[in-house]
DNA sequence: GGATAAATTGTATAAATTTGCATTTTAAAT
DNA sequence: ATTTAAAATGCAAATTTATACAATTTATCC
C-alpha cells in the first residue's frame, strides 16, 4: 500500500513540474524513477487523482492537476509517514485539505498538534479535512503557518483548472 | 462559417449545462440540436474549444469548460422523491442540512454528485450535513441551486428557508 | 466570374484510454 | 497461523479520441 501512496505522489509531482501529454509518456518517466506498473494502473491512478486532459497549443494536450493552491513533494515529511496531503483549498474563509486515503486523521492530529492561534480547530474525515482558522487570519497566514511549522506539507503551485 | 461557430457554441452550452462523459455522447445531443458533423470534427472542435476531460466520482468522465459558468439541469433526483431533509440552517457562511437519521450521507452523495460551482464540498454525519460554499456564493445562490437540481429536496413550506 | 489559396470536414485508421475479468497482493478476522 | 474479505494490478479487449490524407467548401485576389 504504502508504494502506490508513493506512486500517486510522484505522479502529481510529475505532471505538476512539466507538460505531459500521453500516459505512455508518463509511465516512462515513473520507470525512471523506479515505478513498475502497466498503463492501465496508470490510467486508474489518474482517475483517482482526478488528473483531466486538455488540450494545449504547444503540446497538443497536456495533463494537468485538478488542485488550485497545492501539490505535495516527498521530503522529511513524507519520509516520516506524515505527508500526504494532495491538496490545499479556500472556501468560506476555511482550508480544505485533501489527503490521500487514510491519513487525514493523522496529518489532522500533527496540525492540532501546533497549538497554533490562528487555528480554531480541525475537523477530519478519512482523506479530507476542514480547517477552521481563527477570525482575522487570512490565507497566506495560514499558508506561511502550514510553511513554516510543517516544512514540507505544502509545496509551490502548478496549473489549475477551472473554478 | 456561421455554422461552424454556432456549432461551437451548442457545444459549449451543452457542456456547461450537463455532464457528458463521452464525444459519441456529445454527438448525438448535436444532432438533436439539428447540427450535423462526425466525430473526428468534434474532436477538433474540443480541442480548439480547450475542453478537458476530467474524471469524475459520480460519471466517470466529463468534459468540462475551460472557463466557468456552468448551467443547470434536472437531476434524477426529482423522480427519486426520496428527501429525508429536516432543516436547512446557515451560519458562519456554511449551511447546515439537518436530516433524517441515516440519510444524511445518501443526501451528500447526491448533492456532490451535481458537481456544482457552487459547492465547494459537503461533510456528512449521520444526520447533519455541512455544505461548504465557495466564496461568493449566497444564501440564496444556494436555495436556488438545490430548489433547481434537486426539486423535491426543499419544501417550500420549511420554515427555515428565507433568503 | 474564374483561379487560387486557405480553411473546414469526412473517411478511414492509428493512437490513446478505459474497463471486464482473472490473478495477485494486502488487510482483517478468527 | 489460517481463512476470508477487500483492494490493487495485469492482461486483453473494447471503447474512445486524435489525426493523416483526400475531398470539399469558403474566402481572396485579379
Amino acid at each position: 500500500m504504502k508504494n502506490r501512496n508513493e506512486r500517486l505522489m510522484e505522479i502529481r509531482r510529475l505532471i505538476g513540474s512539466r507538460n505531459i501529454s500521453s500516459q505512455e509518456e508518463l509511465l516512462r518517466l515513473l520507470e525512471k524513477q523506479g515505478f513498475e506498473m502497466t498503463q492501465a494502473t496508470l490510467s486508474r491512478d489518474l482517475k483517482y487523482l482526478r488528473v483531466a486532459k486538455m488540450p494545449d497549443d504547444r503540446a497538443g494536450y497536456v495533463y494537468i492537476l485538478p488542485d488550485k493552491e497545492q501539490v505535495v513533494e516527498e521530503t522529511e515529511f513524507s519520509r516520516q509517514g506524515l505527508s500526504g496531503l494532495i491538496s490545499l483549498d479556500f472556501a468560506q474563509g476555511m482550508a480544505i485539505l485533501r489527503t490521500l486515503p487514510g491519513h487525514a486523521s493523522s496529518i489532522a492530529y500533527t496540525i492540532d498538534g501546533l497549538d497554533a492561534y490562528e487555528i480554531a480547530g480541525t475537523i477530519a474525515g478519512d482523506d479530507t479535512i476542514l480547517l477552521i482558522p481563527r477570525d482575522g487570519v487570512s490565507r497566506s497566514d495560514l499558508v506561511n503557518l502550514l510553511k513554516i511549522r510543517m516544512p514540507g506539507l505544502i509545496q509551490e503551485s502548478s496549473g489549475s483548472l477551472q473554478n
